[in-house]
DNA sequence: TGTACATCAGTGAACGCGCGTTCACTGATGTAC
DNA sequence: TGTACATCAGTGAACGCGCGTTCACTGATGTAC
């Protein structure tokens, strides 16, 4: 094996009025990096540049800093998150309004286990976001605003809960995240099939 | 302000046969350094040096390099934990058997509020550890197994659970973590007040 | 008791490295006239 | 249609910095005889 397996086939550069597309690319890498690479800090400027094929100066041209690209990069992963878990909603029977919890949830948890330190930095950064909004703020909330809907439509359905829909949401999120957060702690446990299971038995718990 | 604050009074140097103290101290002050940063990549040698008032090149007499000083703190900060959870164990009335459990629950969730980035790392690498011993390791396992144990005495004492008591006790550790993980990744959140209720709850849930 | 030596706790200076960031630049493609 | 110029996508080289680690060292305290 050659030392320097890392770089990557020559890039054709874009062509005139395309300069966004680089945008992309640099998000795409960085998220790739950041999946394999476990912590915000094997991400960087040049890890990235050299993921993409490009210099690193060429970042500075889509992100002021290396702040802003980690700024983008939370945003369009989290915008992927709640695409997922809403595509898996729709995808479900809509009248199956307890089964749609359920995938909404293994969308979630699917999405975190793919991408362990992506996933990790979004968790130790999707709390503060909106400047003075709502009381409860963050990409965070968001995600618990779907679930919170879910619970809701049961609700609505005839599905008796024991606790408020805001609250189930709430723990069966904490629930799936620190069963997740377990898994990633544990690279051994080769239970990412274990991790469903634990959220279907947790959905059951707050149905009466 | 001066500049340099960061400096810390001038060390008299321990006395012949008294070396070993000056690994507590680097210990101390590792711990120390990473609940107010976060994450593993706050802690360097030169960081801990500073902190302790030594030259980095004296970290070396007790850490073969950095790496092995972090997993000395991770094995220091665990039995810092056990003994926590222990001790809120005993100091309740041995007949409560339940209210034990939550003694050790609160115990351990003090001690994650307390030491954001510290208990970050703890998660982040307590999985791994025994070669080659029982299937489920590591130093998280050992919390768990405190919690089995308690949750086994409440079963004895007549209190039915509706789940085995491992079970019981990985879904009250898995609850309590990721709630823990969400007040930390939402540093505006006061909620620091709102866990005890939060896990008092979860236990609730697992009995008949 | 004195003295040579061993051991101890800890240091100062230097090394090579990868990092974020800045700067003046290059060559291709579009536009004005 | 030709040509001067503007704009575009992206670069190469350099900067200062903090990091982990190594090395030969220093001065104080103990021990053997």
């Amino acid at each position: 094996m050659p030392d320097e397996v890392n770089t990557v086939p020559p890039r054709t550069r874009n062509r005139w009025g395309e300069g966004e597309r680089l945008r992309a690319e640099i998000l795409d890498a960085a998220g790739r990096l950041l999946s394999e690479l476990g912590g915000e800090d094997g991400l960087t400027i040049r890890g990235v540049a050299r993921a993409v094929g490009i210099a690193p100066a060429s970042i500075y041209q889509h992100f002021s800093d290396r702040n802003a690209l980690v700024r983008g990069l939370l945003e369009h992963e989290f915008a992927r998150l709640r695409a997922r878990m809403t595509a898996a909603d729709e995808e479900t029977d809509p009248a199956d309004v307890v089964g749609r919890v359920h995938a909404q949830l293994h969308a979630y948890c699917a999405f975190a286990i793919a991408n362990p330190g992506l996933y990790r930095l979004m968790l130790s950064r999707g709390g503060v976001r909106r400047p003075a909004d709502a009381p409860p703020e963050g990409p965070l909330m968001d995600v618990i605003d779907l679930l919170t809907a879910a619970f809701d439509r049961c609700d609505a359905a005839g599905h008796r809960l024991r606790v408020p829909s805001r609250r189930a949401a709430v723990l069966v999120f904490v629930g799936a995240h620190g069963r997740v957060a377990l898994l990633h702690s544990n690279p051994r446990e080769r239970g990412a099939d274990l991790v469903g299971p634990f959220v279907d038995e947790l959905v059951e718990l707050v149905f009466a």
